[in-house]
DNA sequence: TTTGCATATAGGCATTTGCATATACTATAC
DNA sequence: GTATAGTATATGCAAATGCCTATATGCAAA
């Protein structure tokens, strides 16, 4: 699936593995996201399946970087993908909520701190959400060259980031005091 | 981490593989899944590393079964685990939201399409977690071996599965709104 | 002056995951 | 009578993932 993350960002314009993991992190980090030397194996292998196609530009002060394009063939691929109507529900791996399903035996208070501290995470989350306009938004689509109409998906997914931790944080607060009222 | 879901489970009683993988689909499987395979591959690395152990046992008219058991060593390391706070937040995988950001040029009428398709299934999901009551929970918690302070806990996931599909509704329905708009 | 950070690519290795396949018996449905 | 579903375990293989390490340069901060 990383596949698509970065056939879709090239489509918009030739980026190198080091461009892409800066405009994944800024971007798609919160519903996809990959580490460094992930996104260059998979350039390799997108490479080696004639997707895209890169050239080394050499740099006299920095170090030499090497750029993908993407193909005809790449292009194609990604437009087939992105017609297919996606018909399951993607499965979750929630660690803290395995955590909490086995937490019955456990010190209560310890819990509940756990539970604390993920509040603030998600605060934090929720903040930088709610911090990101539609117009920081138009601007990141224009730096990594694509149209303005991009903006408006692209503002949906940060709603849902948003919605989420909104979700997460009601859910934490009713779950808290659940296990107040236990120990009450 | 599907060492701790097969641990704590079997911190409850002995069980087969088998076992455990229809205790997860009923019970975890919304925020912790794994296929049988992986069940089975998981539990013999267990073994090896001396967390649980298993017998076999003999059956004439359904086939032979392997049961597992925790050691003292599995319920250390689960113990040890389940008092280690988690004080990072999971990243999240959402092929939908990966779709959804490159849509800007796809027909507007299949990705409407496919929102329309993802608000019934998460529908569906929505209701199978309301229709679930902590009655159902003790029961399940009774037959797993697991004392009544536990559906406490099992409630409180159940209720991150209500929650969490409220708020995908809820974005879905803004989603198709705002692409309707841009429609019309 | 040294430490660390940003830029830039890449290999290695272990673990996790997903998916397919094989085997075998029983019970139920058509 | 036959097909399918449920019970039960296990292997093989490929792909995805995560984390660590190596290399190299320039720049800014401590």
């Amino acid at each position: 699936m990383l596949k698509y993350a970065l056939l879709g960002f090239l489509n918009y314009r030739s980026l190198s593995g080091y461009d892409l993991k800066g405009i994944i992190d800024t971007s798609t980090r919160h519903f996809w996201h990959a580490d460094l030397s992930q996104i260059y194996k998979t350039l390799k292998a997108l490479e080696s399946d004639g997707l895209i196609a890169s050239v080394v530009e050499a740099n006299d002060d920095r170090p030499d970087r090497r750029v993908y394009t993407i193909t005809d063939s790449g292009r194609a691929d990604l437009q087939q993908w992105l017609s297919t109507p996606l018909d399951e529900m993607t499965p979750l791996k929630e660690t803290l909520l395995l955590k909490v399903f086995f937490s019955a035996e456990t010190d209560p208070v310890r819990v509940l701190a756990m539970l604390h501290r993920q509040r603030d995470l998600h605060q934090r989350a929720l903040e930088r959400y709610r911090g990101q306009t539609l117009a920081d938004i138009e601007q990141n689509a224009a730096l990594t060259g694509a149209a303005p109409i991009h903006a408006v998906f692209w503002d949906a997914t940060r709603r849902a980031g948003e919605l989420y931790e909104e979700m997460y944080i009601r859910w934490l607060d009713e779950t808290i005091e659940r296990i107040e009222q236990l120990i009450r």
